[in-house]
DNA sequence: CGGTCACGAGAT
DNA sequence: ATCTCGTGACCG
């Protein structure tokens, strides 16, 4: 299925200023941008300080709450909920309205990744932290035509169930295209997981975002996006993912941004072409996200590692191999096996053994 | 790894 | 009769 808009849709008098299709042709403005933007923001704090005026914190902080303003609110401050929730293995704000996170938050190792704890053994349910009201519901997502796409993984957290179980809940989830969550970012997960391998913290943040479009007939730009379900559940357009790694000293050494479609991304794409600089994902997202980040000699991820997201042979043979290990019976083992001379796969040594290894298992437990 | 869907048992 | 839940087949 061909992608017709890779961009964001941005135009020329657009007020952002970092264009999709500038970045693809403009191979070092990549980095640059992000790097300029990096140290412009570092400037800024070095400028102006971490005791700067913090407009955020109006209503909390030292100014005075009048008679007056006790009386307009007299009935109460409208409650949105919790502004932040806590889970074993993640944190996440979530937005009741749109019933999906607006950012989640996670900070895993290698050891997050190994374990037992398997997806089979959890199931899909509603944020029991979550007022009914405003919840989402399985029954929004099945046969809408859109995936629930989990925010923080499952995959990243097979050291615990119970931590698994939290990334069911449905405030961790947002509907997702399926060729999308099964492909482009599910490799892009990988690649966040395999990252662990080099450095022992990886901070990684997740979240939808709505991006207006240009409509042609008027020249205006709108948002537009579905809502499924009773319960109109949001379908955000794009996903973000910020991706932070530390050495080990807990310092971070690198960084990248990322905006993808929430549409199906072919093989044909690399990582890079949906970096962007942190500001162009804070000013859409309307949030600083690392307000305590001291920036300084972060370099781009993409330049310290590579972004290469798995190719398509070794995706591939990435789901065989996982097949032929979770084969029950000999049929199984051998529908998997078959799929490699299907698409014309070569084994490596690795899934011959696990092969073999299967073979005279199952052979034996069905033998006899 | 990431998912959906079909199906049958058991409860309502 | 209809819904919920667990299981297993299937797909990228």
């Amino acid at each position: 299925m061909p992608r017709p808009e890779l961009s964001l849709n941005f135009n020329p008098q657009s007020p952002f200023p970092v264009l999709f299709k500038e970045m693809r042709g403009f191979l070092g403005g990549v980095v640059a941008g992000t790097l300029s933007s990096i140290v412009a923001f570092g400037s800024y704090k070095i400028l102006f300080g971490e005791d700067k005026p913090d407009l955020g914190q109006q209503d909390t902080g030292d100014k005075q709450v009048s008679p007056f303003h006790r009386d307009v609110l007299k009935y109460g401050s409208p409650d949105q909920g919790p502004s932040v929730r806590y889970y074993g293995n993640h944190v996440l704000s979530y937005n009741q309205a749109h019933k999906i996170p607006n950012w989640v938050i996670e900070k895993i190792s290698a050891e997050n990744t190994k374990g037992k704890a398997n997806r089979k053994n959890v199931k899909f349910k509603p944020d029991p932290g979550v007022e009914e009201l405003f919840t989402a519901s399985n029954s929004d997502y099945l046969g809408s035509g859109w995936s629930r796409g989990h925010m923080a993984p499952a995959g990243d957290n097979k050291h615990d169930e119970q931590h698994m179980a939290e990334t069911f809940y449905l405030s961790n989830i947002l509907p997702q295209n399926l060729d999308n969550n099964a492909g482009f970012w599910n490799r892009f997960e990988i690649y966040c997981r395999k990252l662990t391998e080099k450095y022992p913290n990886v901070r990684i943040y997740s979240g939808p975002l709505f991006i207006a479009k240009r409509n042609e007939e008027d020249g205006k730009k709108y948002v537009k996006y579905e809502v499924i379900g009773q319960n109109e559940v949001a379908v955000p357009t794009h996903l973000f993912k910020i991706v932070i790694v530390e050495n080990a000293k807990n310092n971070p050494v690198a960084m990248g941004t990322f905006i993808v479609p929430n549409e199906p991304i072919s093989f044909q794409h690399h990582l890079k072409e949906f970096q962007v600089p942190l500001m162009d994902l804070e000013r859409r997202a309307g949030a600083r996200f690392l307000p305590k980040m001291n920036v300084n000699h972060v370099q781009d991820l993409c330049q310290v590692e590579t972004c290469d997201l798995m190719k398509k042979t070794e995706f591939d043979l990435y789901f065989i191999g996982r097949r032929i290990n979770n084969a029950t019976n000999l049929n199984q083992l051998q529908k998997a096996w078959n799929e490699l001379s299907q698409k014309s796969l070569e084994p490596d040594e690795y899934i011959k053994r696990k092969y073999k290894e299967k073979y005279d298992e199952l052979s034996k437990k069905e033998g006899g």
